[in-house]
RNA sequence: GCGCCCGUAGCUCAACUGGACAGAGCAUCGGCCUUCUAAGCCGGCGGUUGAAGGUUCGAGUCCUUCCGGGCGCGCCA
């Protein structure tokens, strides 16, 4: 149940009754305890437009909304607010709804982690992959149907660079980091040899070509590249597959149509022997357009093209009615190029394009992030040290866990603690990334969420209770039981919220502010030594589930000890 | 030069997209363990939301200008 949405509706039907239709009630959470436990905003501007007092139409709204069996009280505040609190047994009969699949269906296509051809994985495609991944987790438990493109940059010049500068020293190797140390070396090359880099470029026109001898080296070292992103996904929790790769390269075989298809819509204009798109939107003061090449004076193709490419595919082909890309905020330019000329050539087909774009991960010294030995950013690394972090952490906390449950742990509280510190953040902006702050277990962190459910599990092995067996609607009683049964209620509008906004912060606040309304009922209200004892453990085993479902749609673990 | 993003407590971040006295955590000060994990809970201190105008019943949020920081801008992706 969306509960927020309920209330919208009842107060909106009220708010026509009292002769003000199409008006937006504006409900929220309460700002303060005082005022209850929701309110709407709404009388203020609607009584401007209708000419009345807004107390007086807010009292009118109440009167003649259907708040029966949700509200237990309503009232008019301050200028025209209406405060509602909730009914006790109202909210005890809303636990345990499963999520509602309001997605009913709809294909959403993202868009995240892209990785490069012959790089290891680096610290900065940690945002894009974990920020997609939750987005694809909430958007799939609330129905839609999410189809994850990892749209692998496999293609173009860096493949050219690395087979030229092997062709002209005889090396190769199936070794990721080797190869990686290649294309290092070939890209200095290409910038100060321009022989090198024509032959380079030779290479991008026999691969695209369909050169069958650079097809097959293509594909080894794409196999090398995928099985070792593969491994840092399984590493990190990532629900990303081999059959989420759909890189550049499988659209190679469209990019001629696509720029045959611009060109007979009048889209294109040869400029300095490139083709490119000149969009009225993109002048600036100044008079001068951003360009959008379609394709080189050499004949190559650019990622322009390709995206293109991309976004028929996902709107044409898979029919998606939403497409999200997770890339960071620098190429917020090239999207809003893309998009635009995507829906100039009509590939859009109507649907909603959306950048959301993400800044990088600095230390905190505010430079760029690097791991503890100052040297590199390579993701493995970084892992190591998160989960080395947590294993010393939670060894001095408590050094009884066994070796096995020991690194169960260390795995859950480190990785967790990382994704964590990534989504609990908003700012499209920069963010600052402190070791010590998110594995501190102290606040907004993961490891104070998997303690508040690891604590609760605790209590069901203390008392013998399996959690399964209980049944029933509990009656609530002290306030810190309607706190949370409030808090509880408010899952399904929290997902909703993360679907619309693809900010998966709002569940990083919801979750925090559901395991704090547990850890105050949990000092205030005894549970096991008390004659409503069957009642607060049903208000325990949904706290449990909520926190437990709600982490594994961030994707991070829970673990029964820690 | 043109363009995009960001300035909120000493620090790290919220504020449900225009609503009530701007909230948390860390740090700091002070309470609470013979009872369910003190990795916790309760309280104190801390703000002219970068600045100045404007829009309106009402602005951290919207519009303008300025200051400060980051990023991008035709053949890399």
């Amino acid at each position: 149940m969306n509960l927020k949405a309920l209330i919208t509706d009842r107060l909106e039907a009220g708010l026509a009754r009292a002769g003000v239709p199409d008006a937006d009630a504006i409900v929220g959470p309460a700002t303060r305890p005082e005022f209850g436990d929701y309110q709407a905003n709404g009388a203020m501007a609607a009584a401007k437009r209708a000419g009345v007092k807004p107390r007086d139409l807010a009292a009118r709204i109440i009167a003649d909304s259907d708040l029966a069996g949700i509200a237990s009280s309503s009232e008019v505040t301050g200028p025209g607010f209406i405060s509602l609190r909730l009914d006790d047994d109202f909210l005890a009969g809303a636990l345990g709804e499963t999520i509602e699949p309001v997605g009913r269906g709809t294909r959403v296509v993202i868009d995240y982690s892209h990785p490069n051809l012959a790089k290891e994985m680096q610290v900065h495609h940690l945002r894009s992959t974990i920020i997609g991944d939750a987005t694809a987790r909430v958007l799939e438990a609330l129905g839609y149907d999410v189809v994850r493109q990892n749209h692998v940059g496999d293609w173009g010049t860096g493949f050219g660079r690395l087979v030229a500068h092997l062709n002209d020293t005889g090396e190769d190797s199936e070794a990721l980091g080797d190869l990686e140390r290649f294309y290092t070396q070939a890209s200095g090359r290409f910038e100060t040899d321009p022989a090198f880099a024509d032959r380079a470029r030779q290479v991008v026109v026999d691969l695209q070509g369909g050169d069958s001898e650079t097809l097959e080296r293509w594909r080894r070292y794409i196999d090398i590249s995928m099985s070792h992103c593969q491994a840092v996904y399984d590493r990190l929790g990532v629900s990303l597959r081999p059959e989420h790769v759909r890189g550049e390269s499988a659209y190679n075989d469209d990019l001629d149509d696509i720029v045959a298809d611009l060109s007979a819509k009048g889209l294109l204009t040869e400029d300095e022997g490139a083709l490119c798109a000149f969009l009225d939107e993109f002048k600036g003061k100044d008079g001068n357009v951003v360009p959008i090449i379609v394709k080189k004076s050499d004949g190559g193709y650019l990622y322009h093209s390709t995206d293109l490419a991309a976004v028929r595919y996902r709107t044409g082909t898979l029919r998606a009615e939403r497409l999200l890309y997770i890339v960071d905020a620098r190429q917020s330019l090239h999207f809003r190029q893309l998009f635009a000329l995507a829906r100039e050539a009509g590939y859009d087909r109507g649907v909603s394009l959306e950048h959301h774009a993400f800044g990088m991960m600095l230390g905190a010294d505010g430079r760029p992030f690097k791991t503890r030995e100052g040297s590199g950013t390579r993701l493995l690394d970084f892992l190591d040290e998160a989960t080395e972090r947590a294993r010393e952490l939670v060894q001095a906390k408590n050094p009884s866990l066994g070796a096995a449950e020991m690194d169960r742990v260390a795995r859950a509280v480190g990785i967790g603690a990382v994704k964590y510190a990534d989504l609990s953040k908003n700012r499209t902006g920069d963010y600052v990334f402190d070791w010590h702050a998110m594995m501190s277990f102290e606040g907004n962190t993961a490891p104070y969420l998997q303690y508040a459910y690891a604590r609760i599990r605790s209590l069901f092995e203390r008392g013998g209770v399996d959690a399964g067996s209980l049944s029933g609607t509990p009656t609530i009683r002290e306030p810190e039981e309607h706190a949370l049964a409030l808090q509880l209620a408010r899952f399904q509008e929290t997902l909703e919220q993360v679907a619309s906004t693809v900010m998966p912060h709002h569940l990083c606040t919801y979750l925090y502010d559901l395991a704090s309304a547990f850890m105050r009922f949990y000092e205030n209200c005894p549970v096991l030594d008390s004659d409503v004892r069957d009642d607060r453990l049903l208000l325990c085993r949904h706290t449990a589930e909520t926190l437990s479902q709600g982490l594994d749609l961030l994707g991070i673990e829970t673990v029964e000890r820690m």
